[in-house]
DNA sequence: TACGTGACCAAGC
DNA sequence: AGCTTGGCCACGT
């Protein structure tokens, strides 16, 4: 991949790993909340990028992303299981399904 | 330039 | 909330 986007011209992949970096601490977002927030692309982009935060960026806190489902999207093989770890750091809940209240820990979804 | 891929979402059964 | 189909956009070869 070709990050060499420079300030020039920030690509769509460095603006979602913005709004991703945004989310606040003890708190999950969806691909389509960030989609929302990025303004543009679908909440596949979404996912695309995050898919190279994931062995390239260290500062982007992937692991509050999550499906519309409030699940985890990521394979046991891409770190699933840290992800989940770091979640529950952050003091986020699992439930039997493996799944997160989005009602509750929703980025800021809930009025 | 064109084809295939991907951590998704919405709609229909 | 279960499963299948179609669609969207950017990136890699």
């Amino acid at each position: 991949m070709d990050f060499s986007n420079g300030e020039s011209g920030k690509g769509i992949f460095e603006t979602i790993l913005d709004v991703v970096r945004s989310i606040p601490c003890g708190h999950v977002a969806t691909y389509g909340q960030i989609a929302e927030k990025v303004g543009t692309p679908n909440a596949r982009l979404v996912g695309y990028a995050l898919s190279g935060v994931n062995s390239r960026y260290d500062d982007v806190p992937w692991h509050r992303v999550i499906n519309r489902l409030g699940k985890i999207s990521v394979r046991p093989s891409d770190g699933m299981y840290l992800q989940k770890e770091l979640l529950i750091s952050e003091g986020i809940r699992f439930d039997s399904e493996g799944r997160v209240d989005l009602e509750k820990y929703g980025w800021c979804v809930r009025l």
